[in-house]
RNA sequence: GCCGAUGUAGCUCAGCUGGCCAGAGCAGCUGAUUUGUAAUCAGCUGGUCGGCGGUUCGAAUCCGUCCAUCGGCUCCA
């Protein structure tokens, strides 16, 4: 007999080769239909998988991570089956579950899916998950599983079992398709009770550009046809937020095909936004002492050979531009980091100066690859709400904590309450692809993680993210539809300052390295006001929005009443217009409405005579008559709540 | 850059397997209406059907190619 100990802490007792799927049908019935996996001493197992000693057992259902990654996983296979039998001869990759649902990798010989095939696909797999298929678990040897894949001609699987020790190979049966897999599945495929193939892409085998791409199948499957249902809704109203979408609507920016390809251009509304974040910033920074600075949009060859980034991106970037007389070799600047050096350069400073914290909107261009521009979120120019601060060694965890401390008061002002904080370090495994010394990225890495651990800030650590000359902070939030993109950004870097042979006079008399940190906030305007087009579904706060109010005059025998009004505002610094159509008031309701414009104010023959407005709140419907002041001072009043001064 | 899909008026879309001058709603313009909390009515303007080339008596529709966009992969100083 063996001992089960389970989450609430009680012990069960069991005879020893007891399953989960048991364990929960001595608890319950229910809970037994329900069981997709099971935890046993942190590490998750088939729920058929004999437990043999004293455990820790934790069931797994469709309500925990781990019980859902089992079903997704064991979808995964089951999408592999079915690919199998409509395309005999496929050969098969990896195929995990991921975040939403789960994706095969397959070689499909000459066989091109598209949308169109999906139906089929689908069909196939439910009718394979209503036969009830068990997953079986069999442990085999490296010999074993070798021969098999031979026979089988799948050169994928093969490849990864070269990868693997002999003795901790596990196959996978399930049906008529046997798959080298680690587990764990689901009792059998009876639990899936809905699945849909979500998109297919091409995906390099191991992603890895030069190996041949595969066709990878998405897909998504639920224990009930509903849940299916709700997930389809949910991504729908999630492109609704999509920031190219809302942008368009709300003429915020767009894009020309003269002009160029990932080279935004931001029409009047999305321009005073923008405005409104820099002027924040600026106002921000200026009392954190940072000072503004202005440089040029080019810089010659040789500022990028000095900096290194020649050598690492010139193949990469937009070909050079050249002077007509002598052939002298420009670039447009990729970033603000060497201009910036070359400033610092311009005199001799002493230990006393530092920090120095040199900030600009500096607009850099960068030859993305066209397959990777996304409106405003991937683009080949836009503008850094950059700075860098030079610091003695001794101030650098400092400066470091004075920039989250801003990244976070920014996050705050606008509402941004889940962001991954991701602490990047250099490959352990491959320190060539960087350059400085050992020492000064061991010093780097330390500043920041201790910077971190200070503020208490939760962040995960992934070794091999780090740029090329240092290790760095981003702060990543997800957009509409799930995807996780870099926003602020704070790096530690004691490779400029040594190739621009940067120095400071100590107190010793004599010359020191300073150190350097690129640090920006937001990123870059573009991806920041994309992603926080999306959180706010074109609802900006009031103190961004372009247009704050508009005055609806009920009649055009209001306009001119209506213009006092607006010339009321416009002293209160509020952004408002008039709406002078002829239409009825519903119509320019619902127009301003849509226009996602925060107050409407209505003027007709009533707020004429007692010199009032009526103020409607946008989604929220009448709020009652007020003067102009009461007005103002309601919009100043949710401004200052908002911004928590 | 790679794989797949898409591309019709400013916007959202219809136009099936090639055949009357390419359509609708919204937006815009003109006129009527003078309006009280999410769409007043009428008329009008607007499109080398992404570009170029081909097949055909005939192409928005079929084929090729280029461009752009979308979903991924790779990349991201």
């Amino acid at each position: 007999m063996i001992n089960i100990t389970l989450p609430d802490n009680s012990v069960r007792t069991y005879e020893a080769g007891v399953t989960g799927l048991e364990i929960a049908k001595s608890i319950s019935e229910g809970l037994a239909r329900n069981v997709l996996s099971a935890k046993v001493n942190d590490e998750v197992w088939d729920a058929t998988r004999p437990i043999m000693n004293d455990s820790h057992v934790q069931l797994l259902t469709w309500d925990s991570e781990d019980g859902k990654a089992s079903m997704w996983h064991s979808s995964a296979h089951l999408m592999a089956e079915a690919v199998e039998a409509l395309y005999p001869g496929s050969k098969f990759g990896i195929g995990p579950d991921i975040e939403n649902g789960f994706y095969y990798d397959i070689d499909l010989g000459d066989k091109v899916i598209t949308e169109g095939d999906f139906k089929a696909i689908e069909e196939k797999f439910l009718q394979f998950a209503r036969e009830k298929q068990s997953f079986i678990r069999k442990e085999v040897s490296k010999a074993e599983a070798v021969s098999y894949f031979t026979e089988k001609g799948d050169e994928y699987k093969l490849e990864l079992i070269q990868d693997l020790q002999d003795g901790t190979i596990t196959f996978y049966e399930s049906g008529q398709f046997t798959d080298l897999c680690r587990g764990p599945h689901i009792p059998d495929t009876s639990f899936i009770k809905a699945f849909k193939v979500m998109s297919v892409a091409g995906a390099y085998w191991r992603g890895d550009e030069k190996r041949k791409q595969l066709t990878r199948l998405y897909g998504i499957s639920f224990p009930k046809q509903q849940l299916l249902t709700d997930y389809l809704l949910l991504l729908e109203e999630a492109k609704k937020r999509d920031h190219r979408k809302l942008g368009k609507e709300l003429e915020l920016f767009t894009f020309s095909q003269r002009v160029g390809q990932g080279l935004p251009l931001w029409l009047p509304k999305g321009a005073a936004l923008r405005e409104k974040l820099e002027a924040y910033l600026k106002k921000v920074q200026k009392k954190a002492g940072y000072v503004q600075v202005i440089t040029p949009h080019i810089g010659m060859k040789d500022l990028y050979v000095t900096s290194g980034h020649y050598e690492k991106y010139g193949k990469d970037s937009f070909r050079p531009i050249t002077t007509p007389v002598d052939g002298e070799e420009f670039f447009l600047k990729p970033m603000n980091c060497p201009h910036h050096c070359e400033i610092y350069r311009h005199k001799p400073h002493s230990y006393k100066d530092l920090p120095i914290r040199l900030a600009e909107f500096g607009t850099v261009y960068r030859y993305e690859q066209s397959g990777e521009l996304h409106g405003l979120t991937r683009v080949r120019g836009f503008t850094q709400d950059d700075a860098h601060i030079f610091c003695r060694p001794d101030q650098v965890k400092n400066e470091f904590i004075g920039v989250i401390d801003i990244v976070l008061q920014i996050f705050k002002a606008l509402d941004f309450k889940e962001f991954i904080a991701q602490i990047s370090l250099r490959d352990p495994e491959n320190k060539t692809k960087y350059i400085g010394t050992d020492e000064n990225w061991d010093k780097a890495e330390k500043a920041i993680t201790e910077a971190v651990a200070e503020k208490g800030l939760n962040a995960v650590i992934v070794p091999g993210e780090a740029a090329f000359y240092g290790p760095k902070l981003d702060f990543m939030v997800k957009d509409a539809i799930g995807r996780k993109w870099q926003l602020g950004t704070i790096q530690v870097d004691y490779n400029l300052p040594e190739r621009f042979d940067l120095e400071y006079i100590g107190s010793d008399n004599d010359k020191h390295r300073p150190v350097m940190i690129h640090r920006a906030p937001f990123g870059s305007m573009e991806r920041f006001v994309a992603v926080l087009l999306e959180h706010c579904a074109g609802k900006f706060p009031l103190w961004l929005t372009p247009d704050q109010a508009i005055v609806l005059p009920i009649s055009d025998k209001y306009i001119e009443y209506a213009k006092n009004v607006l010339n009321l505002l416009n002293n209160y610094d509020l952004r408002a217009q008039i709406d002078e159509r002829n239409e009825k008031i519903g119509k320019k309701i619902r127009d301003a409405e849509l226009k996602k414009i925060p107050y409407i104010l209505i003027v007709g023959e009533k707020e004429e005579a007692e010199n009032t407005v009526s103020v409607r709140r946008q989604g929220d419907g009448d709020k009652g008559s007020y003067t102009v002041d009461a007005f103002a001072e309601l919009v100043n009043a949710e401004i200052e709540e908002a911004m928590g001064k």
